[in-house]
DNA sequence: ATTTTGGTTCTCAAACTTGCGAACCAAAAG
DNA sequence: CTTTTGGTTCGCAAGTTTGAGAACCAAAAT
């Protein structure tokens, strides 16, 4: 499988991307591969050598990006290998998850406006604001993804 | 000064939170001093004792905070010192820098989808449905903050 | 039963991150 | 001018991440 250099370079865009998000290396570059690829199940010796990177690495990537749930494979009777590719269907939920770890923090600083002095009531707002702002923004954003699902059909 | 158990507790929270979305470990428990501090803004050799870390630590963390404008000092004249305090007010355009990544990935989706084969028209759609998701939400969480602004009022 | 295939696991080295201590420096105080 | 203060920078060491290479393994093919 060859790729154009237009497929190498969203390739590295995407991993980028992902990279900044908190993926590893060579797992991102995977994911970047999935999207660009013209078939989308790969299997694991195609992902190696076109990435040109090792099989460990390769396997350790896949493995991880299967617990994260961004990855599946299929097989196919009659042929051993696995076809891996993207779980595209899944990004609604990561969505979600992300969404709930903004209460995580909202929750913790309704927890530091309760302990902090009250001789600093300015201060204090402002955290609260802060607090409620992000747990205005929990409660909305997924009826905005509800929103958005509606306005497809 | 001398913290409590409960605020030794909530700037951990805070620290392994802001670690999580990319933060330097002691950058971050800078952060989550100054949210539970009685005092708002600390001199250099507090935050240094009250975290116990070094100067150089101390220093370097100080100056990357400011740089990603979630800091600040201001000064009082006959001290020398400068007094380190949360830009709490920059929240929102951090947020709203946040938000513009996602416009980031959305084009480099669109363009994945126009590099495509168009062999694979299912795969292709979903592509561009997620594209066109990330699009409708960097036009809409600006507008969700501002409903936010208003109903503050 | 032996070999091949598809993938996993182990060991290790290189690169990067993190943060300490010490040396350093400029401005203010004495 | 000398010392002190408030902070910066340098050099380094320990820890972590990343990924290569080789040995390994189970299932399937021969």
């Amino acid at each position: 499988m060859k790729l154009t250099e237009k497929q190498q370079e969203l390739i590295e865009r995407i991993g980028v991307f992902q990279e900044k998000t908190g993926m590893q290396p060579v797992a991102g570059r995977i994911i970047g591969l999935l999207y660009v690829s013209d078939r989308p199940e790969l299997t694991f010796d195609e992902i190696r050598e076109v990435l040109g990177i090792s099989k460990s690495a390769t396997s350790n990537a896949l493995n991880l990006l299967q617990h994260l749930n961004r990855l599946d494979y299929i097989t196919y009777s009659g042929d051993r290998k696995r076809y891996f590719r993207l779980k595209l269907d899944r990004w609604r939920s990561l969505v979600l998850k992300e969404i709930d770890s903004i209460t995580d923090l909202s929750v913790t600083l309704r927890e530091v406006v309760a302990e902090r002095t009250g001789e600093t009531p300015e201060y204090n707002q402002d955290i609260q604001e802060l607090a409620d702002f992000l747990k205005y923004m929990h409660q909305e954003l997924p009826k905005l993804l509800q929103k958005w699902e509606e306005s497809r059909k």
